[in-house]
DNA sequence: CTGAAAGCGCTTACAG
DNA sequence: CTGAAAGCGCTTACAG
């Protein structure tokens, strides 16, 4: 081919905006440029954040994201990670449901050798790259928090008995109570099946009817939190004099509530980044074929956001 | 092939769980079963019910979904299109962005055979499917709403001047004064540039020095309504005695400001059904091979949410 | 260094 | 009705 030729081809290339089709070149790359995110919930704050630090990541590197939704249900986890491994996308990052605790699926995606990031809902059990925050530290300082503003009696809104998040922000509060001598009461602690406001509130109420000591309140959820707050108000408890409290996750309902909202800020935004920057170095790795595989993990650090629930001692 | 033979065959795909490429198929196919997803905003309330909608609906018929987000950018918005068609995907969903106001990358659409679908935020000159609310209705009933209760000098926080939807909702106010023999002021109109409680503020800062005769607020943004009446209340106005306030989208921050703000209820999820719905039927229309094809559009109902910042006649 | 050919995993049109 | 072959749009290994 002359110069000239070539020339005249790049140009032709350039004019009619020649663009390789991703489809095809999966053919003989085996490289979709896809990625598949699943979610266990899609209206929620966090998780929000998270898709919008992934989706932004992936998009530098012309990477596209697939967005799927469990609604925190197994069987549709298991079935849409079969989903993503006959799309052949080129990475999985998931987000497991509240009430997953088989994970063949998770070996599953091993097996197709696709790389697998677990982020904010991981399992324990499963060996693989891993993006989330320390919860049982962070639940630690929310519960210590509490204690440094006076609260003798604290109790604890807590998730579903399975996951992993769940046990660990319980086990933070726990530790709390021990490390600064404050008794623990195993019936001060309540499940919140689901997070919503109504939740909060109904624990509340059984909270408060059988143990009306209560002075401190650490949840889970910031809408339980709100909830548990209402009912408090509703019976004439002045928060925080009578009762502190302080959620978890700082929703952007935080600031907005009556009073203002104490919470856990988790920077979502950022460990969607992170997700997407392990997943890039485990695909680099992919190429050097190590074994066994060395999974890389990162935690995402999180802060007290002190608002007007919890804050009794003003300077 | 005996039948014998063709049991085996079967009995062997059923065993390896053999499911066909996708990407593979495309070839032959042309059909990625892939839909691409652009939104302006990922943390907002509304869009997030939408995308839900459309996801739930895209899984139904085995269709994934592909979600970028323009962040409200003109120039992101046309990469974006442009990356989805190269991708060959089956249908674009597109709500866009606050300052397009060009709209040759919607005919590029067009010009590939691609099913495009119009959201929320549609441009009247284009023509293609749309689903959107009658925001000029909803806009009149949040207005006339106000008038009910007695408000007879009633501010307006509009969006920007380009999306249709924010002229929509400043027409359907304007309308609705007329119509109840209110003076329209057109010095009560501010535009709120981003949707943000601190521009709700800023702006209720200037309406009241300049205007403090009003007493009622339509806003285009529930954001902008909780920011206003923060203002207001500093100010020692009361709400809604003294000045009654109504927002739009109700997003989940509504019921849980104080006092409870009223708002028009758009059903995001609905919206993304009928999104789909629409996709798909243009999908059968398309092998058809009407021409010129017929765009059908879908108005999704919305409905006033009366809460306490607005509500001065109870019954 | 250049260019033609093979092959990725399917589907479909066609020959037998 | 069945089965072999062609072809979708790329990339890559290879022959010249």
């Amino acid at each position: 081919m002359s110069p000239k030729t070539k020339a005249r081809v790049l140009e032709y290339v350039a004019q009619v905006n020649f663009k390789p089709n991703f489809q095809a070149s999966y053919l003989r790359t085996q490289k979709t440029k896809l990625v598949g995110v699943i979610l266990p919930d899609i209206n929620h704050d966090f998780f929000n954040k998270i898709l919008k630090g992934i989706i932004t990541a992936a998009e530098t590197q012309d990477y596209n994201v697939l967005v799927l939704c469990s609604n925190e249900s197994f069987e549709k986890e298991v079935e849409q990670i079969h989903d993503l491994l006959q799309r052949k996308v080129d990475g999985i990052f998931l987000s497991i449901a509240k009430n997953t605790y088989r994970y063949e699926h998770l070996e599953a995606i091993k097996a197709a050798n696709v790389p697998l990031v677990l982020f904010d809902r991981i399992a324990k059990v499963v060996n693989s790259i891993r993006v989330a925050i320390d919860d049982q530290q962070a639940a630690f300082m929310a519960t210590e928090h509490l204690i440094q503003q006076g609260c003798k009696n604290i109790a604890h809104f807590r998730g579903d008995l399975i996951p992993q998040m769940s046990i660990d922000r319980f086990l933070g509060y726990k530790r709390a109570l021990e490390h600064y001598g404050l008794p623990f009461h195993k019936e001060w602690t309540f499940i919140c099946a689901e997070n919503s406001i109504e939740n909060g509130k109904m624990n509340a109420e059984i909270l408060l009817k059988s143990a009306p000591e209560i002075d401190g309140l650490f949840t889970i959820t910031d809408l339980a939190a709100v909830g548990a707050i209402s009912y408090f108000k509703e019976q004439g408890r002045r928060i925080p004099k009578d009762i502190a409290v302080i959620g978890f996750s700082n929703w952007a309902i935080a600031p907005l509530v009556t009073p203002t909202l104490s919470s856990v800020e988790q920077n979502g935004y950022l460990m969607g980044l992170k997700v997407v920057e392990l997943f890039f170095k485990a695909l680099e790795k992919s190429n050097e074929n190590e074994e066994p595989p060395i999974y890389e993990s990162a935690i995402i650090p999180s802060q007290l956001i002190i608002r007007d629930s919890s804050l009794r001692i003003k300077n």
